[in-house]
DNA sequence: TTTCTATATGGCAATATGGTTATATGACAG
DNA sequence: CTGTCATATAACCATATTGCCATATAGAAA
């Protein structure tokens, strides 16, 4: 049988603090936009709607936790998906929300 | 090609909050310490480290939720994980974290 | 009933976060 | 150098969240 230590608390506000970059739906909507392909802030100005001055903290916070990456080119600065856990998070959290709506529309009847 | 869809701001929000019960270390440890089996409150209480009162209210959040059942049994009420999901969220954004420190110590050699 | 024990909840203060506006930086064109 | 475009940052306000305290509920025991 396994046994599961405690953890110490700067691996778990580690994670959290991973979780919290992914918990507000303009990021969630920014790297989903950079699924397409790598793209300037302008571009994603367009792509998602927000400002450019929201734009660009999310693109920070997003940056420094290691969620895109970063290339200048010229004047402008192309952000790309660091790598595709972000979509694997997402989709096991889809499918964890499938089940608790599922689990409650049956309760509910 | 796959094409990506701009996806509806309220799956957007609905995964957004999913994460957000996971952005907080009290809430990881919790779930952390559920892995050893169902325990109530008053043992969650020891394993954790944390106030009733907070806890009980972590607890809520995580059952309204769907990452934890609750089961009463005479006057306790005993709190399990509802599935495992939760750690595979954790193992793929642990693997994130390294990655990133990886990179971030490579560059500043 | 009264008194425990177990759990939940309401209110409050402190802190954190997102969005906006205004401003700053930095590259390039003329 | 001046102006303009692309991006970043600072200051601010509004809102949300956490943890604590006190209190409420609810079952068991006495």
């Amino acid at each position: 049988m396994r046994h599961h230590k405690r953890l110490e608390p700067e691996i778990l506000e580690a994670v959290a603090d991973g979780f919290k970059v992914l918990a507000e739906p303009a990021r969630l909507a920014i790297l989903n936009v950079l699924r397409k392909g790598p793209m300037s802030v302008t571009t994603l100005i367009d792509e998602t709607g927000l400002s450019q001055a929201n734009l660009s903290k999310h693109l920070q916070l997003l940056h420094t936790h290691g969620f895109v990456q970063r290339q200048r080119e010229k004047s402008w600065v192309y952000y790309s998906l660091a790598d595709r856990s972000v979509f694997s998070l997402c989709e096991i959290m889809c499918a964890q929300l499938d089940r608790h709506v599922a689990v409650k529309r049956y309760a509910s009847r």
